[in-house]
DNA sequence: GTGAAATTGTTATTTTATAACATAACCAGA
DNA sequence: TCTGGTTATGTTATAAAATAACAATTTCAC
């Protein structure tokens, strides 16, 4: 048996997320394919959003063939799926916290460490909803993206590298 | 004299964008430099927000020496101003309809007709503040945008292209 | 098995953005 | 009005992000 692409031990949160992700996608009759699956470990073994090249030069490096095209066809399914985001203002993904549930999601993204943390509050999604209601405007996607500081990183405490 | 670029007038609130951005870079002792100047005006200009190399194309139809950092150089001055916004969701760029306080702003946006409406709701700000605030996360920049369709598109209107 | 559909491989190109350095305009003080 | 520092623009080249187009492969129902 080939070893784990890492010796490292797979982050409890980034498991747990491929295992819903399957469930999801045997209950929807959707191909988690090894690439696929491959690629959504990638982004939730990063500690900080990966855009596509990045993506594309962990699976080189893992040896397999590939080129632009392999990464975002991959990508497309998973946002698909709504088991990815794209963070429009960094041009990077990251997994989605709560999928089964199709949303545009709501951010706060640390700019020093990348951590992103995703909200789901209903009092703010409503508000938006109502904003375009009041303007017979209809939503399709939403980007709800806070850049700035989190936490550790106003303490100096650095934890992890963006 | 030079003719002016386009025989088109000039849409009232654009021609009043233009003024107030010269007087708030008056105040400012910022330079909008002629070639500022025509950026931020091709942008009010344009019924749908436009690229930047949309914007390279009109300034280099009109004679002018044009590269790509020539547009960006500008569009980073009126960013800093105030004056524009990116919307991250599409690369493009639209004027600012509330200049003058630094704002990360709340757009909607037609994806058919490119047509971009911005609000500014204190209690949608407020509550982005509050969900950052509890998490003592420090906000440094915002973006918030809805693409959807706009109630001409909807109506099958369609009175500008995109 | 066979064939259609879906997935992946591959090459090339388009679109978006920036780096690096040269030239020109502006402006404050001598 | 020189002069020299600062700012702005011109120019060339390159990096980064995304897609187009087509070939080869895999999957799966029949
Ligand atoms: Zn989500
Ligand atoms: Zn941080
Ligand atoms: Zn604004
Ligand atoms: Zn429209």
């Amino acid at each position: 048996m080939p070893s784990s692409k890492s010796d490292r031990p797979m982050p409890p949160d980034a498991r747990q997320a491929l295992e819903q992700a399957a469930l999801l996608c045997q209950q929807r009759g959707a191909r988690l394919t090894e690439l696929r699956r491959r690629v959504l470990e990638i982004i939730w073994n990063s500690p900080a959003p990966l855009g596509a090249y990045a993506i594309l030069d962990i699976l080189r490096d893992e040896g397999r063939p590939g080129a632009p095209p392999t990464v975002y066809r991959a990508l497309d399914f998973l946002l698909e799926q709504g088991l990815i985001h794209r963070l429009a203002s960094l041009n990077v993904f990251t997994g989605c916290r709560q999928p089964g549930s199709h949303h545009g999601g709501q951010f706060l993204i640390c700019q020093e460490c990348g951590l992103v943390d995703e909200l789901s509050n209903p009092r703010l999604e409503e508000l938006l909803q109502n904003e375009a209601a009041i303007r017979q405007f209809e939503v399709l996607a939403q980007t709800v993206e806070m850049l700035g500081r989190c936490p550790a990183c106003r303490n100096g405490v650095a934890r992890h590298a963006g």
